[in-house]
DNA sequence: CACTGTCAAGAGCACTGCTCTCGTTTGTGT
DNA sequence: ACACAAACGAGAGCAGTGCTCTTGACAGTG
């Protein structure tokens, strides 16, 4: 693959002139096909970005093989992009606080992430993209904001900050042992305690919770709700009364 | 209620041969554009549905004037398929039913009929198509499927079936006036009581719905669970839980 | 019979992703 | 210092796209 920025030489780390312009080129490449996206939408033109660049059309072939890689590097630096936003404001939380405080801040996050970057946001959480094919290189970047929220969940579980339901409250445990034996794969995988029984609330919590964030940017909340931001507040308010995150007072 | 599918032409005139031929071309384009959509995902060429037809591709125009309006077409008939799916199922529940069995019903309904028809469903509840503007004819066939959804509660409500939440399980009401104001447009305009404390809920279970239906069918489920009926199942019953719907005993 | 509207066909325009070839530029090993 | 290979931008070209316009054939109606 694209190895350029590895000079495995120990007396040369010079970063040559030449790889360093290319990197250049790859980004302002990467610049220009995302204005393109903003404004087109997903019927992005490789044409249109040369021309953008005032280059003929072929010499983007220099840097990107062909439109789908394109869209795969662009696919990957939009989820770095939303996990990085996620991480940033996850750290910045006063410890001290509840762990709902930082449910709430992650989850207004990745909305006003979404809502900042339509285009990006469409490309890694909108329908498939006709031709294309999504590399494995890409499943590793697409998991990290859903990792930051269950990592909030999962030490708020082992803080023992969780309130467990009772009663009518709790889950019937499933009976359909492939499924059970899935669930503990996942909770696992996302850090949570083995059995735990919030591990489906929070697979369920970030589907609602991305499930709300399409709703509104895909215009199925016009003419409906208006008050978004407060609408998606009570939204995580709820998510997180369901999986025992203390409300924030 | 929404109007269902008013056969409404006025008066039968005289169904000249040359508009029976006219109608039936116009189905057999539709028909062979959705087996197209179905393959090739929303890039949908005109001129593979013309030569699939045996035609050449300026006599579709004589049909459709423009893509755009054949996808306009394609999603309507979309919504109302899906629309027509959920008010079947909805029918053909034993009314002495809990209103529980309908929901359970139309949700898994809905899901299965995105699975059925992922082509359609991408159209209608993925990410815009690129060049696309939807037209007003669209609004009223996309509210059909979650008008359903919103009788059946509404109905229980009506009726004193549902569990009204008490305590920590109760929702504090908003202090957004605007928010409030939309809510009791939306729980007048879906047959809520006013004021009724469902209404935010079901939005939030609608939400959730689709957003599941979205994971499984965009691949955001791969990997990670593979009993997806089951999945989707205890997604249901926690959201008919949140609205006070008694599980299935 | 003549008129009128509808139809399929074809040529053409501007656009797309992509390939190939052509000289030129640049970095590096000898 | 020179030579060679890799990288580069430009351009032509291919097959495909949505869409327009013109042409000639046909059908229904006066």
């Amino acid at each position: 693959m694209s190895a350029e920025k590895a000079p495995a030489q120990p007396p040369a780390p010079a970063p040559s002139i030449r790889a360093r312009v290319r990197a250049e080129m790859t980004d302002e490449i990467k610049r220009v096909a995302l204005e393109h996206l903003a404004r087109d939408g997903s019927a992005l033109s490789l044409r249109a970005v040369s021309r953008d660049m005032g280059m003929v059309s072929s010499a983007i072939y220099r840097y990107f093989p062909s439109r789908d890689e394109l869209l795969t590097a662009l696919i990957i630096d939009a989820y770095n992009s939303l996990g990085d936003a996620a991480d940033a404001a996850d750290g910045e939380v006063d410890r001290r606080d509840a762990y709902a405080a930082r449910w709430f801040t992650v989850g207004h996050t990745i909305r006003r992430w979404a809502l900042a970057h339509p285009a990006e946001y469409a490309l890694i959480y909108g329908s498939p993209i006709p031709g294309y094919k999504a590399p494995e290189e890409t499943i590793v970047p697409a998991t990290r904001a859903i990792a930051t929220l269950a990592r909030v969940v999962a030490e708020a579980e082992a803080a023992g900050r969780l309130r467990t339901p009772q009663g009518a409250d709790a889950t019937v445990p499933t009976e359909n042992a492939d499924y059970a034996a899935e669930l503990r794969v996942v909770a696992a995988s996302l850090g949570f305690a083995e059995d735990s029984w919030v591990v489906e609330r929070f697979l369920g919590a970030v589907t609602h919770l991305f499930g709300a964030v399409n709703f509104e940017l895909f215009g199925r909340l016009n003419n409906v709700v208006n008050e978004r931001s407060e609408w998606f507040d009570r939204q995580l308010r709820e998510l997180a009364a369901s999986m025992g995150l203390s409300p924030r007072r």
